[in-house]
RNA sequence: GGAAGGGUGGCCGAGUGGCUAAAGGCAGCAGACUGUAAAUCUGCCCUCUUCGGAGUACGUAGGUUCGAAUCCUACCCCUUCCA
């Protein structure tokens, strides 16, 4: 189908992670030449990644198994600045502790993903303020500024977008993309990166790097973006009802994390075993072809896949055998979350309502009311009937356990002590 | 510094003295239908509650009034235009 002479190309090309591309037979002919160093940049806007960002890391993925050098550059520097690309407000402001708290937490997710190191094709961890932090103002603007006009920068999406919208966008954040530019610079002139990777958002950044560096070194080096992931009813990637979709498993439990995979529209299952899984595609092909009831199949792989590169293997069939055990067999699993219980205040009689929100499945207890009212709560997979509603030893299974759930999907338990 | 407009619930956006816990939309939650999908339909959607109510809330702080998101004063912030 593809006729790249990078393995990298095609395989980005095959799986559906490319939207844009500098310069398609330069970026060919550069990496079939031989091993090359490529980045993307990281926000240190929060202490982790979520799935949001998958994409990204998943070419990096790519870009190390075919030989080549991912950096990973983290935003120490830019993040004090704000990238105003995409929103319509500005970021609130960092301080550096929690900066660097954040880079910690990036970095380790990160290095689940890729292997780092100092070998040849070994990941690289870099941040920005080791240059941005103690740059010379003055210098600077003459150094730089005469590259880039005011009339190309309101050209750009994240400027345009704003000042069409009416929204403020401030001088700081005007100078967001010309740090970002310079980022791609130094880094070409350090380590010798010719590639910058990003999300379809970050085009306009990048390509201001892109022409820097010709402009000021007459480099030749390029950019390439992965489209924005929606889902096909159009949401947002990465973010649920349950909040954000972490990678990190101290943000959210692995269960939770095959879940959100499981749960995936049936018409993105294909585009999302690729872009997700490293599955042959061949295999993918296969269960695209999947219809109807059997698309769960595909689903299923897609979720453990996901889980296992994300969270290892143990944790990938923990979680899968916990979903079956709960969906399939109407039992419950031992990856659900649960609450312990005085037996006392069993023989008294729990109320439903209190445990809903103790167990999390309620954030309060007029939702937890509310939920009972509309038919949604159930104990033992009995719905419960009456807002009143208490639990009792005779609920308790063999295992001494009670099932409360939220609606058909979500599960907690509740123990009594051993 | 001056002039005009504006700041409402997670978001968008009505509301210009009581009928307003605040229209409508989006997002979200639950139910029905299914396949742990989508679409659709229905209910819910500030907090607490002994279910009678109670407490908070319309940028911030005061004031007028029996009664204010709505009127007045000061302050903060945003937008546009002028200097």
């Amino acid at each position: 189908m593809s006729s790249y002479k990078s393995d990298f190309l095609n395989i980005l090309t095959e799986r559906g992670f490319i939207h844009q591309c500098s310069d398609f037979e330069g970026l060919d002919l550069k990496l079939s030449t031989g091993s090359q160093t490529g980045y993307i940049g990281f926000d240190a806007t929060a202490d982790s990644l979520h799935a949001g960002s998958l994409v990204q890391i998943m070419m990096l993925y790519w870009f190390q198994k075919t030989g080549h050098k991912p950096i990973t550059l983290m935003g120490g520097g830019t993040t004090k600045i704000g990238d105003p690309s995409g929103k319509d407000e500005s970021r609130k402001m960092l301080n550096d502790a929690t900066i660097a708290g954040n880079i910690k937490g990036i970095t380790w997710i990160l290095s689940v993903f890729l292997k780092f190191g100092y070998g040849r094709n070994d990941a690289k961890l870099l941040n920005n303020s080791d240059w941005l932090e103690n740059l010379n103002y003055i210098d600077f603007l003459r150094e730089y500024g005469p590259h880039f006009t005011i009339n190309r920068m309101m050209t750009f999406d994240s400027v345009k977008n704003r000042l069409e919208r009416e929204q403020p966008l401030t001088f700081l954040e005007f100078n967001y993309m010309i740090l970002q530019a310079y980022d791609f610079l130094e880094l070409y002139r350090r380590y010798g990166v010719v590639l910058q990777m990003g999300g379809s958002d970050q085009w306009g950044n990048i390509i201001n790097g892109v022409e820097l560096s010709r402009r000021k070194d007459g480099a030749q080096i390029f950019g390439l973006t992965t489209p924005l992931l929606t889902t096909s009813s159009g949401g947002k990637m990465g973010k649920t009802a349950e909040g954000t979709v972490w990678l990190d498993e101290k943000k959210l439990p692995s269960y939770d994390y095959y879940q959100f995979w499981r749960n995936t529209e049936d018409a993105d299952v294909g585009r999302f075993l690729k872009l997700f899984t490293t599955l042959p595609l061949d295999e993918i092909a296969r269960l695209e072809q999947l219809q109807g009831q059997e698309i769960n199949e595909a689903k299923k792989v897609l979720a453990f896949e996901a889980t296992r590169m994300c969270r290892g293997e143990h944790a990938a069939v923990q979680a899968q055998n916990t979903a079956v055990e709960v969906f399939e067999k109407g039992s419950v699993g031992a990856d659900l979350p649960f609450v312990t219980i005085e037996i006392d205040r069993l023989k008294r009689g729990a109320s439903v309502v209190d445990l809903l929100v103790e167990t999390g499945l309620s954030t309060s207890k007029g939702e937890a009311r509310r939920l009972i009212q509309g038919g949604g709560a159930r104990v033992n997979d009995v719905p419960v009937g009456a807002v009143e509603q208490t639990v009792s030893i005779s609920d308790l299974s063999r295992e001494g356990i009670i099932k409360i759930s939220s609606g058909k999907k979500n599960h907690a338990l509740v123990k009594i002590p051993a």
